[in-house]
Parts: structure tokens; sequence; C-alpha cells
RNA sequence: GGAUCGGUAGUUCAGUUGGUUAGAAUGCCGCCCUGUCACGGCGGAGGUCGCGGGUUCGAGUCCCGUCCGGUCCGCCA
């Protein structure tokens, strides 16, 4: 027996026991005639005491951190008492020990403050994994996983493996390739997600199914972004978009509860895609906080349900606002007294590349008591242009109180929108509206079903090609030709206005799932795939057995995704998802630990009749 | 594909306008220490300044190239 106990598990009741335990050594904390050691498992940390008589052989076989050693002794209570953990109260007075094991001195400390840097920990992720840290986060994730699955069995969901050897689809994100040896000249590729399967499934009856999936996908990769990852694949039958909606903010509600602690008693808000752009300038508003966005001016092109502010800017000879597309504001609270090297840092801020942005407009709303006067007073960068009537009206329409700083952002439409969306989380975080234990969920819904790829000039699906049209807009798309005739003016075509059927959930600003109800009549499906500008050969070859299953009763449906990893990541307040992952990959792509990908002997390259020609 | 930041002791970092023998902390090794828990004290070892080239009397420092890592844009239905 390698133990009786272990290192997280005695307390001051078990005193006068004899225990065995075994681990890793922590620390060691020799005093002449007695040492301490920590001895540590994934349990946790238990206090052991060597006396005299066992000095000589401590001299002998000098323990170094991170030896595995078993020890034999009785439990205990200290003279000088721990409360910082669990074990604090006890430790082992050791008879005998044994050296299970030796370890090389660690390139870096096991401890919860590492000096070990992101490549080094990665190099060595079996150390690094032995730390607080990334164990609390790996059992987080368990937790959710539990959560999700006993939610699901609660629910009548019935857990289906689908096959990761498949068909490469080329729409949407590049495929992972697999080579066939016994079909050469043949590839299969890792599923981007269980789409068609799960939709199979439905076909077949099995309504109510559900994975916590790996998925794949051969693109850059990002600090919240790897090439395989795991989802939650939900779909049900026999469904509209209510149900889903309900059905998986239950979902989410459910690991609130088991994995946080946190009721979510107040409702999921909804929001249309089209009043997020609007509001927030981004289709995953974080609607922690509010600093809206205030739309100045706008093309006539886009938003045409919606009125701007274009007079109140226009014509005053400022040419950076008369020649841009758009002009965008947000109301920053209490920051009026920002000083001018403020203003300029965050000038600097947006004209950043990834912001991409010219320059920066701010106003000053001062009150009463800044201005030295009864009616408070506005400072801003175009006092040229804009008089105090003028500034007012504007601090108005960007509904700014007496104290705010607004910032104002002009320029081409989707550049400046996705600026002035940047501006706001990056105020909202400097001004610590971003709360690390506040969670707030949030359904967008009416997603454009198409966007326009110009340089192919036809559309594309912005969700994915099995994603239906709402109800209203079934119509539209199949009554309308889909070939794009005049380029500039592709915002006119009827399909830029169809609405996609679909949903994404946001928490916190970070999309953590989606999907749609699925189209499931052939004719529809067909007519999506020559939207897409695929001709009846292509689709047949690509897609033909899903339009051979929706002509046997394939029943209405539709279902979600989560963002298995990304949804553990933000539970534990991390922007990054490699720490919730064992063994991740780099952002190369690279597993720094193996060296993979690797090259192949010619042998097997033989084998598959593969010849390689690098450039 | 592009932008940007970084690479100096085992590790995390500092290193001035280019100038003597490249430093600190921590870790490691040795000695001392009976109540520590970031133990303490004394001593010691440890460097191809990522790699290659260039400028210079002289390069860790400046220039060019390259490799590796981080972040972002494009991309990711």
């Amino acid at each position: 027996m390698y133990r009786t106990h272990t290192c997280g598990e005695l307390r001051i009741t078990d005193v006068n026991k004899v225990v065995i335990l075994a681990g890793w050594v922590q620390t060691v904390r020799k005093f002449g005639a007695i040492t301490f050691i920590d001895l540590r498992d994934r349990f946790g940390i238990t206090q052991l005491l060597f006396g005299e008589q066992l000095q000589q052989q401590l001299d002998e076989n000098a323990l170094g951190r991170e030896y595995v050693i078993q020890a034999k002794g009785f439990v205990q209570e200290r003279s000088n008492k721990n409360l910082n953990i669990p074990t604090g109260e006890i430790e082992v007075l050791i008879n005998e020990f044994t050296i299970l094991n030796r370890s090389a001195v660690p390139p870096f400390t096991i401890t919860d403050e590492t000096d070990g840097g992101d490549d080094l920990r990665m190099r060595y992720r079996y150390l690094d994994l032995r730390r607080n840290a990334l164990k609390k986060n790996l059992e987080l994730r368990y937790a959710v996983n539990r959560s999700a699955r006993n939610y699901l069995y609660e629910n009548g969901f019935m857990d289906i493996e689908t096959p990761f050897l498949i068909k490469s689809t080329p729409e949407g994100a590049r495929d992972f390739v697999v080579p066939s040896r016994m079909n050469p000249g043949e590839f299969y590729a890792l599923p981007q997600s269980p789409q068609t399967f799960k939709q199979l499934l439905m076909v077949s009856g099995y309504d109510r199914y559900y994975q916590i999936v790996k998925c794949f996908r051969d693109e850059d990769l990002r600090a919240d972004r790897q090439p395989e990852f795991t989802q939650i694949d939900c779909e049900m039958s026999f469904v509209e978009q209510e149900d889903i909606l309900n059905m998986f903010e239950g979902l989410v509600k459910r690991v609130f509860k088991d994995v946080k602690g946190i009721d979510y008693e107040e409702e999921v808000e909804r929001m249309s895609w089209e009043d997020a752009m609007w509001n927030y300038g981004n289709d995953k508003p974080d609607i922690r906080f509010e600093m809206k966005v205030a739309n100045l001016k706008k093309p006539a092109s886009v938003f045409t349900g919606k009125e701007d502010n274009a007079s109140l800017i226009n014509g005053a000879n400022f040419q950076v606002f008369d020649s841009s597309e758009t002009v965008v504001a947000i109301a920053v609270p209490g920051c009026s007294e920002y000083t001018r090297k403020q203003t300029d840092e965050l000038t600097e801020w947006v004209k950043r590349p990834q912001i991409g942005m010219k320059g920066l407009v701010y106003i000053r709303c001062l009150s009463a008591e800044q201005a030295g006067n009864a009616n408070g007073a506005f400072k801003s960068s175009v006092d040229k242009f804009y008089d105090g009537e003028k500034l007012k009206a504007i601090a108005e329409a960007c509904d700014a109180k007496a104290g705010d700083l607004i910032l104002i952002l002009a320029g081409p439409e989707e550049r400046t929108r996705k600026a002035i969306s940047e501006l706001r989380l990056e105020m909202g975080k400097r001004l610590g509206f971003r709360k690390e234990n506040e969670f707030k969920l949030l359904w967008v819904l009416d997603f454009p079903l198409f966007e326009y790829d110009a340089e192919e000039n036809r559309w594309v699906a912005r969700h994915h090609p099995f994603t239906s049209p709402r109800p209203g807009d079934i119509e539209v798309m199949i009554n309308n030709n889909p070939v794009i005739k005049n380029k500039e003016k592709y915002l006119e075509h009827p399909y830029a206005n169809i609405k996609a059927n679909a949903y994404d959930i946001v928490l916190n600003g970070n999309e953590i799932g989606g999907g749609s109800i699925r189209i499931y009549q052939r004719e529809l499906q067909e007519k999506m795939f020559e939207a897409l500008g695929m001709s009846k050969d292509e689709y047949m070859h690509k897609f033909g057995f899903l339009l051979g299953a929706f002509e046997y009763g394939a029943p209405p449906h539709g279902g979600i995704a989560f963002g298995f990893d990304r949804l553990c990541a933000i539970l534990g307040g991390s922007e990054s998802i490699r720490d919730f992952i064992a063994f991740p990959k780099n952002n190369s792509g690279r597993d720094v630990m193996l060296d993979a990908p690797g090259t192949i002997d010619k042998k097997q390259l033989d084998e598959l009749q593969i010849k390689l020609d690098l450039k």
C-alpha cells in the first residue's frame, strides 16, 4: 500500500493516527536536528516533520524539490499552526520514509506565483500542470462539463458520438486533412463541427442530441482560439427559436449555479443584431455597462430604419466630419477633467494599427462647478468649428451629462464602428465597469443570413449554409435571383436584408455559443447552396447525402453549439483559453512539448503515395 | 499574408549617449541552525548577451538578415 491518506485530507481530528502519505516534495526546510517537508499531491499539502533520528538518513539521501517520496508516521497537533492551509493544524511526525523517485531540478518553481515564462511552462506542461492555478482551471472545466451533462441528461438529451474522419466541405474555415492510405490520393477532413451529423441524427429521430466534442479548424490562432477546441454541441427536433432560447439559457444558468454558486434570476436580455451594431458597434456587446454609441452620422445604405444626427455636425466646415461616412461617439462618464496628456494618449490608442483611426475628437462637458459658472461649459478639440450652442446640441445627442468626456471617431462605416466598440470596451475596462465577478448574458437575434463577399462578388453564409431564414424571409429568398448584378449596390439586393433564424448567446462581451433553426426541406436547402454560388454538381457532390436525407421525413429542427473552452475561461476569469486546456497549442499551432507537428519518414509517405514538393 | 513587442545566468529581469572584468533577485551547491511554513545566516559555482553578417579603434547596446516566443489585423460559416 502506497498511502492511507492523500495530502489534503488530514485534520486535527486525525491526531494520533498512524498514516502513510505519498507525494511530491514541495519544499524542504532544515533546522539542524529537525527538518520540515511540505508534501504535495493533487489534493493538497501536508507538513511532514523529520526528527533527529532521521537526520542522518536525510543527509545521505538529500531530498530535492519534486522528489516523489512515501513516508510513514503519526499525526500530531502542530505547536505553530498555519491557518492558511486546510491541513495547517496538524503535521505528520515521520518514522520512516522511502524515495520512490528522484527529480531533476525543475526549470521553474512549481508554485502559485511561478517564476516560469509562458514558453518554458508550455515546454514543461507536465510540470506546469502540477501548479494550483492550472489544477483549479482543469477542475473548473470538469465542473462545467458535469453540470452541462447533468442538465442535458435531465432534459432528455442523449450523447451520441460522431466520426472524426469525414469529408472536406470547404465552405467556411479551412479543414485539417488526413491522407487515406487505403484510398491513395484521397483525404479525410477533420470536422469543423458535427453539424451535418447532428442534423442527420434529427432525421433519424434522435431528438435531443448532445455531445461535448472536439472540433478542428486550420486557421490562424489567437489567445482565445485553438486549432482543436471543444464544443457543447446540441440539436433538438420540433422546436422553434423560442424553445431553443429557453432550453439553453437554462443550461447556462445551471452552469452558473453549479460552478459559481450564482443564481442568475433575471431574465436574459435579447437584442437584435441591428440594435447591437447600432448601439454598441459590435455583435457581441458587453452589457455590464451602458456607454452606448451615439450615431452622429451614418451612410444612407446601412441601418436604413435608424436616424442619425448628421444635421448637428454637417456644414461647419470641419472637413473630417464632412468627408467621413460615419461619425460615432461615446460619452465616458466622469472623465471631463482629462488632461491634454490623457486625451493625447487616447488619440494614440485609437491610432494604433489594430484600431486604425486617424484621430480622435473630444468634447469635455464641464459641470457648473468645473466651469466656474452657472451653466457649465463645453471644451473641445474642435472649438474652431463648433460654438458652445452646437457643442451642447452634440452633447445632448450623445446623451452626455455634465462631467462626461465625449469621444468621437469618424471614418469609413465598418472600421469606425468597430473602433468605437473597441474604445467603449477599453474605457469600460479603465473605469472598472467590466467586473470580473459580474456575469451578464445576452441573446443576439436576427443576424443577416448572408454577407457579401466583394472578392468573389457573391453571398456567403454568415452562420453556415444550413441556417434557415426567418419565417417571413423564406419567400424573399425563394422568389429572388441571388445573382448580384450591380456590385456597388449589393446592399439594395433583396438578399442583403434577409434575416437568419439564428441566435448567439453572449456573456460579458464574449460569444459563448451560437446556433440556428435549420433548413429541413430539400428545395430551400438547394436554393441556399445556389445562393452561395454553388453549382448543382458541386452541392450534390458535397452535400448530396444531406439533401437525400431531407427527402425521407426530416423533422423541423434546430440547435446550438457552445464554445466550451471559452466558457470555462470566462467563468475562470481569464482572457486566455490556453490555461483551461491541459495540453494546448501555441500561437503558431505548435505543441512545443511534443514539438508537433513534425515530419514523417519516407516509408510513411510512400505508403500514402505522397511526394513532398516544398517551396 | 501583414503589424508590433520581446529574446542577457537554471529562471524572472536590469544594463545610461556604443567604452574597464555584464549586474540584481530567485533557484542551485557547500557549511551552520530544534518550530519553520516566501525560514534564517555565511560562503560558492553559474553567461556563445537567440543565430549570422555589417558599421566602428571598440557592439549586449547601432544597422541588415534570420530563427524562436507573445499580442493584434487579415482569416476564423
